[in-house]
DNA sequence: GCGGATCAC
DNA sequence: TATGGTGATCCGC
């Protein structure tokens, strides 16, 4: 019945909120987010289909069905202003003042970097198969109640990453299910890193197995073309770690980050560095391939006729028009294919929120509520112990067992640290909401204060950590120390965090998007019998805002992007490495931390850093920042029951699925 | 500053 | 037979 999504965009008034683009709509979402991403062979009408019946009637199921009919509802409202305001305008000014929007954007175009995505193909699929060859050709998925990766044979059934377990077995009864095995990942992680970083030591890991290069300086100093230079990285991470990669190389973040998909798995796709090629290339990308354009905004775009980018300029008045939804300007961008060219890896200090939320069987006894409550701040003052931070906001997450989740914050004059203050302030913000169904509970801290930036400057450290003095040092050796400092981080302790310091968020691109705003819910009229979950009444007159995707450059500065990159090389120079510097090239170092010289490679100086640092100076910096308190616990005496599974560190992705806790064991 | 929502990995 | 966890950003108030 559904007859497929090519029609479910032609839609253009409120009157035609028929079933069939209702129900399209729903089977796309129910399919997850990452149905859109990558191309299926089997026909993705089927396998919604056959994800919608083997949800239909689940609570999940009727959540996804109301945010469904509340993106419908807004979508007929922005439909209706769109028509309003496009009566009362002269479209053909409006697009005339757009084209010369157009105009200044494209002469702001920067060609002069070459910038390379690199994404590990199947990554954790393809660990396990080197664990496991028996796997081969198999279909196989790594998660146990949702998939983080399924390998290729498995992707062909429609199986996905993000997928419920049981749902995937429906789509692929012969798929194999394969538990999570961390320390693998990180390791094959670091390893594949460390490669990277020999083509660009600057470089911006995206997660743990993804990342952006700037390989200008390498091909210049190498002489070698890109192409040619990202084909010898790819060669020697497999030659050197058994895995595939694939990579994008353009002028930009963006382009470079579609670009990497273009010929997976084992690919690489050059895009022309020519204005003309790259909006060629743009001009039927479906507008869901663009970095920060996820599901709903997908279907904001295509409520007004956009689907592919090219499609951005046949509706530039409409989008004009409506600019405070679409965000003209940078719609624009993307049009054009233009966005930032800046890479540079995530520091320390400019990491915002830390937190832990679990999710369990649905609960509703008040004192097995708290109880998880308090799980949940052991866990997050575990990790804000190893990580080294405090903060002064705590924000707790709630989901109900309906799946509709909620937030209640409250700021502190103080910093909080130990697990009873997180779990104090947490009771706090939770029991006037109390009788409720819940499925989930999350604490998370901002307004973090870094414990490891106020140690003593006597010892050395702080220089390397603060790099909010801004005088000693220069920029650019201090973005670099820190760097390196931040590696020191995650491979210090034992439990880190995801490699990529800052956590999840994409890229080195800041600034992702989304304003999306959604009056949320109101499933019960304002009145209800004092409904459960505190309102949200902003539902009302709502709207909906699309907004700085900013994979662009920086507001202003027209050369911002060369400035800045061009202290790139200044960069190296900076930091003792006179000569070229080759991957591998061994030079005369300084470390920065004990002063002795050594004549080792970049990776070697790091390697060396991390193990001068991690002695010692990085425990004492972080006991006096912890109000006096020893450094204590090396590693974790009782905390945690699984800390075992956790040691091994490094959760990008799910934690450890629940079941260690009292998940089952509780009646 | 708070709460909702979207997105990426 | 039971749909994850961490972090970021943006908008409206």
């Amino acid at each position: 019945m559904p007859s497929g999504d090519s029609e479910q965009h032609i839609s253009s008034t409120l009157a035609e909120l028929q079933p069939s683009q209702d129900s399209a709509s729903l089977l796309k979402r129910l399919a997850g987010p990452s149905s859109g991403k990558a191309g299926l062979t089997k026909d993705q009408t089927d396998i919604n289909r056959i994800i919608a019946d083997a949800s239909k009637g689940s609570k999940f199921y009727e959540n996804e069905k109301r945010k469904d009919k509340d993106l419908t509802e807004k979508i007929a409202k922005i439909l209706k202003e769109r028509d309003e305001v496009t009566r009362a305008a002269d479209l053909q000014k409006v697009e005339h003042n757009v084209d010369r929007l157009i105009s200044e954007l494209e002469s702001g175009r920067d060609l002069s970097q070459v910038i390379v995505h690199v994404d590990m193909d199947a990554f954790f699929a393809n660990v396990e198969l080197l664990h496991n060859p028996e796997l081969r050709g198999k279909p196989f998925g790594v998660g146990k109640g949702v998939l983080t990766t399924a390998s290729y044979e498995a992707r062909k059934f429609g199986v996905r990453s993000g997928m419920a377990g049981f749902i995937a077995k429906k789509l692929c009864p012969e798929l194999i299910l394969l538990p999570i095995h961390h320390t693998r990942y990180s390791e094959m992680s670091d390893r594949v890193m460390a490669v990277f970083t020999r083509y660009d030591p600057n470089m911006c890991p995206a997660g743990c197995d993804e990342g952006y290069l700037n390989i200008t300086d390498y091909c210049v100093e190498h002489n070698i073309g890109p192409e040619e230079c990202v084909q010898e990285m790819r060669r020697a991470v497999h030659e050197e770690t058994d895995l595939t990669v694939s990579a994008g190389i353009a002028p930009n973040l963006m382009l470079a980050k579609i670009c990497s998909d273009k010929n997976k798995p084992n690919g690489q796709f050059y895009l022309p560095f020519e204005s003309k090629a790259i909006i060629e290339f743009m001009q039927d990308l479906s507008i869901r391939k663009i970095p920060g354009i996820g599901r709903v905004t997908e279907r904001l775009l295509e409520s007004i006729g956009v689907q592919t980018c090219g499609d951005i300029f046949t509706q530039r008045g409409a989008i004009s028009l409506l600019d405070k939804y679409f965000g003209l300007r940078h719609l624009l961008q993307t049009y054009l294919g233009i966005a930032s060219n800046i890479v540079k890896p995530h520091l320390r200090e400019e990491r915002k929120s830390i937190g832990a939320e679990r999710t369990f069987n649905p609960l509703k006894d008040r004192d097995e509520i708290l109880k998880k409550l308090e799980e949940v701040a052991v866990e997050l003052e575990h990790d804000m112990n190893e990580g080294g931070w405090t903060g002064r906001t705590v924000t707790l997450k709630y989901k109900l067992d309906t799946y509709q989740v909620f937030t209640r914050a409250k700021s502190f004059d103080r910093c909080l640290t130990k697990k009873d203050e997180l779990f104090a302030a947490g009771k706090e913000l939770l029991l006037p909401e109390l009788p409720l169904n819940l499925r989930l509970i999350g604490l998370r801290l901002t307004k973090l204060k870094d414990l490891r930036a106020s140690a003593d400057p006597e010892t050395g450290i702080k220089r390397f950590f603060d790099t909010t003095d801004g005088s000693a040092d220069s920029p650019r050796k201090r973005t670099r120390l820190n760097q390196d400092v931040l590696r020191l981080n995650e491979d210090d302790t034992d439990t880190l965090d995801c490699p990529s310091p800052q956590g999840g968020n994409s890229v080195g691109h800041t600034d992702t998007h989304e304003g999306g705003h959604e009056g949320l819910v109101s499933p019960t009229v304002k009145g209800h019998s004092r409904s459960r979950p505190p309102v949200s009444a902003p539902g009302l007159s709502s709207t909906i805002g699309i907004q700085g995707i900013r994979l662009t450059e920086k507001p202003k500065s027209t050369g911002s992007a060369h400035t800045q990159h061009s202290s790139k090389s200044e960069l190296l120079e900076h930091v003792e490495t006179p000569t070229t510097c080759s991957p591998g090239a061994r030079t005369e170092q300084v470390c920065p931390v004990c002063g002795k010289s050594m004549k080792v490679d970049n990776q070697g100086l790091n390697a060396h850093i991390d193990f001068c640092l991690s002695r010692g100076a990085i425990r004492q910096a972080q006991a006096e920042g912890e109000n006096g308190e020893p450094a204590k616990q090396s590693t974790g005496s009782k905390t945690k029951p699984k800390s075992t599974s956790n040691s091994e560190g490094w959760r990008w992705f799910m934690k450890d699925p629940g079941d260690t806790n009292g998940t089952k064991s509780k009646r």
